[in-house]
DNA sequence: CATCCTGGATGACAAATGTCATGAGCGCCT
DNA sequence: AGGCGCTCATGACATTTGTCATCCAGGATG
């Protein structure tokens, strides 16, 4: 009886590799492949799926999100998350979202068919090195409108723009860019976005 | 005979799966697996290969570069870029440092075998999509002192910092950032970077 | 030699940004 | 009820940016 597994990846030439890659372990069988995360919840239940490999950076619905949907829709089908980057944060929310792994893309190919195994055992499976870093590294600080402020001033954009984006006073803004500059350690506006997303901070 | 193929890109685990999905072609064969640039024209050599297919953003040596040592210490093989980003610019630039053919990783991945084939009997294969955009985006209109400047401006420093990092002094780098905003079309400092790398500008 | 051009620097000025104190409304917790 | 934290807003202020004119040293070029 093999593993019936979902791939959502916004990559096709990733997506198609690790499909292939993983075709080929005997007892996994790739049964759906999505570019997005729209679709992922729908698909496994469709496909009555037991593992669902999702990117966390993805157009549409993300990674996160998608996991959470996959989890409400099924919850007997396990989540493995699969990203670039080994934002401390992302792994943290992965998993109050109710994702049973997390490996980064520069994790050997060896260990992806073991760890989708493992999944769908039931067991969990972090990166190491992040789990500890992840530890010191708490939650995120920010409120949600710091965070959202954040994104909207991620693009260059002047006061003014992130003001209209956000319906806020410029004022307002000034203060919750402040805040968060305080909060990150930023010194200026785009220094606090960048160790904010760093950290996984602007989901 | 079958095609002798060199496969470098960062990640390990899309390093892998495009190994295995390649590996699977019976006309292809993967001979060597980097992780970075530098090691790459070496490899090239030493098992004589006939493509290389290279990430453009790697650490160490960026993809660009190796093309150019890959052309060089071995013009008879043909060099394919695989990159996450379709900028305008990495076309260019990559094209003018030798390299055969560029395809975005989110293209189909039935194509990319046919890509590798095609590059190996000396076409060129290129995103339609992506020529078209890289013919109306001409070059990089910065000076290198600009593009150095907004590379020292990228993570957010003030310009105190980047004067340091670029050995300037300060009224001069705010004077070169002014000059890359007007040409870049960006109305802060951080837009212009933005843009620029947007565009591939930055390298 | 005179001249032009380029990279780098300076200084002055207006506008944008970052900081702080302050206040009002709201929900949540004890 | 009272206190606390988040939201949203003002207004004032010191810095930092962005803009511009100008200047200077040194190649290149005539």
């Amino acid at each position: 009886m093999s593993i019936r597994l979902v791939i959502a990846d916004d990559q096709a030439l990733v997506r198609g590799a690790l499909a292939a890659l993983l075709g080929l372990e005997p007892d996994i069988e790739v049964v759906a492949e999505l570019g997005d995360g729209t679709g992922v919840a729908d698909a496994v239940v469709e496909f009555s799926a037991d593992v669902a490999m999702l990117d966390v950076e993805m157009p549409g619905l993300d990674g996160i999100s998608a996991a959470a949907a996959v989890r409400k829709a099924a919850p007997s089908c396990r989540v493995l998350m699969v990203t670039t980057f080994g934002r401390p944060g992302y792994l943290k929310r992965a998993m109050q979202a109710g994702a049973s792994g997390f490996v980064v893309k520069d994790t050997p190919a060896r260990q992806l068919a073991e760890a989708v195994r493992r999944v769908h055992r039931g067991l969990r499976v972090v990166d190491p090195a992040l789990a500890a870093e992840s530890l010191t590294s708490g939650d995120s600080p920010l409120t949600e409108r710091e965070a959202q402020v954040l994104r909207a001033a991620s693009d260059g954009g002047t006061v003014a723009d992130i003001a209209k984006a956000a319906m806020l006073s410029e004022g307002t803004v000034r203060n919750y860019l402040s805040a968060a500059m305080a909060k990150t350690g930023g010194r200026t506006r785009a220094e606090a976005v960048r160790l904010a997303e760093d950290n996984g901070w602007l989901l």
